[in-house]
DNA sequence: TTATTATGGGGAAATATTTATCTTTTCCCC
DNA sequence: GGGGAAAAGATAAATATTTCCCCATAATAA
């Protein structure tokens, strides 16, 4: 589905959804152990911090096209770095964010996103209480300056993150403004046209397994 | 693999992790058309606003319970209702916030938690700066008094948003304080004891995908 | 040197999940 | 009423994903 088309040179591995999901975490796993001095890293050793099957994450790790070696494991600056090649977390795109409500706000100083590939030098919003504002260090400016801002700067990768109501008229200035990439929080399905990568994060998807979890835990007490 | 154990009576359907993402995306729009003065909705309908296939939203509303009528489709009553109950949504889970940073600010304020069964009542943090502050409307406390607040007030779910490196001192805090949930924001696998359930939620992996497919889309415009 | 053992690697089997096909039901129009 | 169409329901097929099994390799120890 998901194929690379490099990786060491000459291997055309395909990378599925759940694999590219799962590597976030392997990445920061190994990024720690690393940080401890380790040079080398074997499966086993870690899916001690882990929930998922061992040979999962062998299977996850040969993707990346790095050699392990018998009985020693993976090297540790070589895995992580074709980790960070692949998920291209190695070179920065800033991006742009409109919508600067409770969640908003959080994503303008998530520390996380600048380590990995995604930084955000702005955010948007039309209420004139915000407009002006500097949030976690980030101005915010009038959703209608988005467009002129796009191309002075060359930004390329918006998030929305605006109640439901006003994410297609959001996203439609995104696309307007010659967006690339947008990454949608919104409940709403976006229209957007072929070229423009569209990426929905679904976050009640979480809750709605917690709840599930809870009250199968509740039930099972009785 | 979780099992409904009831519905509308009698059923004892299986249903899936990936269902049960998809549920509260169906909710949503169907509460839209709800609010919108329709009576019934047939999936074909539905699909307008989803990326999913049709037939897959057929499969998963059949798992509700709730009969269709051929040639009209789903009572919007019956079924928004069955989703609510399945999910737990109708009634609320009271729960405490452990990190008020960035995502734990966020989460405070973030509404759709209060209309879907997540009441958070306080937050809790170590920083002097931040304990004795109120954010969106909730009090934030010092860590130390969360066992005696859990106890008083009878909450039973802790939310933890707090950097990884002190993720598990704040699990064993709300183990010992008698939490029964765990809904878990940081990096760290943590180590519960098997009658709480402890639910990880992977916000890096959203950007995984997202940085993938924005590679992709700039490899082949070239 | 040689035996042992922990590990990675590849392919096959098992499982989970989605998609297709066909049947049945009910409404609508004539 | 009767025929047609739109939609749900059930069953089967296809696909995706995980897990298992066995072999090869290299570090370690005898």
């Amino acid at each position: 589905m998901i194929e690379s088309t490099e990786g060491n040179g000459h291997n055309h591995k395909i990378l599925r959804l759940p694999t590219i999901k799962r590597l976030p975490t392997y990445l920061h796993i190994l990024k720690r152990l690393q940080a401890e001095g380790e040079e080398y890293v074997s499966t086993t050793a870690l899916i001690n911090e882990l929930d998922f099957k061992p040979i999962l994450v062998r299977k996850d790790l040969v993707l990346m096209g790095i050699p392990g070696k018998p009985r020693t494991g993976y090297c540790l600056k070589d895995i992580i770095q074709a980790i960070e090649k692949f998920l291209g977390w190695n070179n920065v795109d800033e991006a742009f964010l409109i919508g600067t409500g409770a969640l908003g706000s959080a994503l303008l100083g998530h520390k996380p996103f600048e380590e990995n590939g995604l930084k955000i030098v702005a955010g948007f919003d039309i209420d004139p209480e915000r407009v002006g504002k500097v949030i976690h260090g980030k101005k915010i400016f009038h959703l209608s300056k988005l467009k002129e801002l796009a191309h002075r700067m060359g930004v390329k990768v918006g998030i929305i993150t605006v109640p439901w109501q006003s994410a297609q008229e959001v996203a439609d200035v995104l696309i307007e403004a010659g967006i690339v990439g947008i990454w949608n929080f919104s409940m709403l399905k976006l229209k957007t046209p072929p070229e423009v990568v569209c990426h929905n994060e679904n976050l009640s998807g979480g809750l709605a397994v917690f709840s599930v979890k809870l009250q199968q835990r509740r039930e099972n007490l009785l």
